[in-house]
DNA sequence: CGAATCACCTGATCGC
DNA sequence: TGCGATCAGGTGATTC
């Protein structure tokens, strides 16, 4: 089965999804969780912050979950392997790692079996280690612009992929984006940033921006064990045309594409249409 | 400083 | 059938 990460699509999705289930008056009566830690530790305050509060939004920013509250944010990384789920009454799922009990009876679940995740308290004034420093969002038009992009790429060697993937860089492309804006825009991943020319970093924002935007719009790709908030049913799979592709033909020439490891992962490019 | 490498973690897959 | 090795990847720490 194709494989698909939570990057800026899928969490938008989740985001979406949560917004939507739980509607205008939500409550979190109490905090459930199951275990000390993911990859890092849960502050223990985190439950006695959050219990008792109303839920005021849900956003996104990178690829990291908000979910507001008067009295504090709760930050949600979904790793690799997170999601949350609506859990029927009694359900609990290996690797469950936090309840969010509502005041209605219903329960959003927490599942992350590799735990490459995070939950953390977000201060009311926003800062956070994991938030100060990221680049801006690939979709905001002003902030992510051939200017910005071009002058970040000045001078550096390495592959753009690893710069498009630098959530410094700009936030929510991760390795599977990467490599079919990449493609999309005809460049291979090991060309050095910054012998990037300007139009072919325009390019790059403009596919980087298309292909993002399909996603979105057709709900996230997937994997396995990823559930679209709400655990609905016949979530979209998104069609890559390079991403876990290698050795099969290319969607536009036909061509055999081919792999290697670049920016530390796996990566399929054609290399007839990628220059 | 930039760039590369590794650690974290579980489940899927592969070879024998 | 079973079992060990390998791989996947976002982020953050470490190394060069």
């Amino acid at each position: 089965m194709l494989v698909a990460m939570p990057e800026l699509p899928e969490v938008e999705t989740v985001r979406a999804g949560l917004k939507r289930l739980i509607g205008r008056e939500a409550v979190i009566e109490r905090v459930e969780l199951t275990r000390p830690d993911l990859r890092r530790r849960i502050p223990i305050s985190l439950a006695k912050r959050l219990s008792g509060q109303r839920i005021t939004g849900i956003r996104r920013r990178a690829k990291y979950l908000i979910i507001d509250t008067p009295s504090a944010s709760l930050l949600c990384h979904l790793g690799m392997t997170g999601s949350w789920r609506l859990a029927a009454p009694g359900e609990e799922l290996a690797h469950d790692h936090c309840y969010l009990h509502l005041a209605d009876g219903r329960r959003l679940a927490f599942r992350d079996p590799r735990r490459f995740g995070m939950l953390d308290l977000l201060e009311p004034d926003g800062h956070h280690p994991s938030l100060d420093g990221l680049g801006p969002e690939p979709l905001d038009e002003r902030a992510f612009t051939v200017d910005y992009l071009a002058a970040t790429c000045r001078k550096r060697k390495a592959p753009i992929k690893a710069l498009i993937m630098d959530q410094r860089v700009v936030v929510g492309i991760g390795n599977i984006y990467a490599q079919e804006s990449l493609f999309r825009a005809g460049i291979r991943p090991r060309v050095a940033a910054g012998s990037m020319s300007r139009p072919r970093l325009t390019r790059l924002i403009e596919e980087a921006r298309a292909v993002l935007r399909d996603a979105i719009a057709a709900g996230g790709s997937t994997i396995s064990d990823f559930r679209h908030a709400g655990g609905g049913s016949g979530y979209f799979q998104h069609r890559f045309q390079v991403y876990d592709r290698k050795g099969q033909p290319c969607a536009r020439c036909a061509t055999k594409l081919v792999g290697g490891v670049v920016a530390g992962r796996g990566t399929t490019w054609c290399p007839r249409c990628q220059k």
